[in-house]
DNA sequence: AAATATATGTGAAAAAAATCACTATGCTCC
DNA sequence: GGAGCATAGTGATTTTTTTCACATATATTT
């Protein structure tokens, strides 16, 4: 109903939500209350509520969410309810398993091709794609409506590929390449994945966890 | 100086200034100011300053920081200054992708061993280690002191091999199995992965580009 | 059919995070 | 070595996000 801009963080917790859902169905369950999906979750019943009330009301009081319902409702402000033509620039392994990841499930995506510098791989197939030269891809987006394209090569070339990418009218960017692409232009939407930094958070907490235990040990526990 | 916690958001932030600034490094740049490493960044010049701050004083002013202190400093808060024995559980491609990704340029990572379930790749060399049958996982931790597990399977075995992990006295689990894996107790840390969930918010702002054009063009523009 | 229990939606309050704006310090150049 | 400039550190303010708490609506039970 509102036409206030969604938070970013609230649209960032979506997919999580998505995922509950996905699995509570799958699961045979059929309904659902913010206080029971908080538990599971670990985060606050109310955060749900207001979550969810950004896109409407999906619930009914007294009864909670039908699990199917927000599911889809959800898959429709994520966009799930459209299919995407995807294609990957990088045919390594990261390259290869981001292909089986994305395929997998018929979750709305589909891996139309895959691109690599490595002639010793082009020709290759990859759950039904198949490899090509990376300087075919000019060539290759003015011939196919391709909505993301996918990028798991090395840093070094990766700020070319992607100027050839926007030249070649691609809209969506899912970067795994070792540097922050910056936005090219307004009418391109770029999300940059670091692997490292999650690893980094996670030594973090290590170290705090036994620096933790350390002072207990001192107090003699 | 502060005995204060450190928000959470602030820990999440750290890495990415931890990359700006190896990058500036191996550049060659010596010395930057929040302003201009705001500009590069693309976030606040206030909010660089103030997330420093909660570890003290690195800059100084009328010159700014020394590339160099900061990025041993943020190292050291992040725990990169130690090194961490990494076994990955799960060799297909993502398992590969992360041997390779973890080993890169001697991080203060070291991959030790992989596991995995398929008879075939057991016996295999991924980056100078082997591969283990998922069945000697128990007697591998009594023997190996291991810091870090990298869960790279599938989702439905995994919660079996993080009790066994637990029980073999891993203190860190970076999950990258399709699903939540809870904190099994509070002497763990576990930081899940959903790459989907960044493919979905891309989709999101898909989504809202294209409306957005459509918007323009039904106004005739 | 009434009574009770449940659970949403939401305005208000609280907490957290980001930004502003200024002070003081040390650098750089003349 | 002094003047002016640049910039960190930081308290105050603003904005954003989260949580609280309750009125209302629906389901369920007796």
């Amino acid at each position: 109903m509102s036409i206030k801009r969604i938070p970013q963080v609230v649209i960032q917790r979506l997919p999580r939500y998505y995922r509950y859902l996905g699995d509570l169905l799958s699961r045979g369950i059929t309904r659902i209350s913010s206080g029971e999906l908080s538990r599971r979750m670990g985060v606050t019943a109310s955060q749900i509520r207001q979550d969810l009330n950004h896109f409407g009301g999906f619930g009914q009081q007294g009864y909670g969410y039908n699990v199917e319902t927000l599911y889809v409702e959800i898959g429709k402000i994520l966009g799930q309810d459209q299919e995407y033509r995807v294609i990957i620039i990088g045919a390594g392994n990261l390259g290869h398993a981001v292909a089986n990841y994305t395929n997998y499930k018929k979750q709305g995506y589909r891996v139309m091709a895959l691109f690599d510098s490595n002639k010793e791989l082009v020709g290759k197939v990859v759950q039904d794609s198949l490899i090509y030269s990376i300087e075919d891809l000019p060539e290759y987006l003015r011939e196919h409506r391709t909505d993301i394209a996918v990028l798991t090569i090395p840093k070094d070339g990766a700020l070319d590929v992607v100027e050839t990418l926007v030249e070649g009218g691609i809209q969506a960017i899912w970067n795994f390449a070792s540097v922050d692409v910056p936005l090219p232009n307004s009418q391109v939407v770029v999300e940059n994945v670091h692997l490292s930094d999650g690893l980094r958070v996670l030594t973090y907490r290590l170290k705090e966890l036994r620096e933790q235990k350390e002072h207990l040990q001192e107090r003699g526990l």
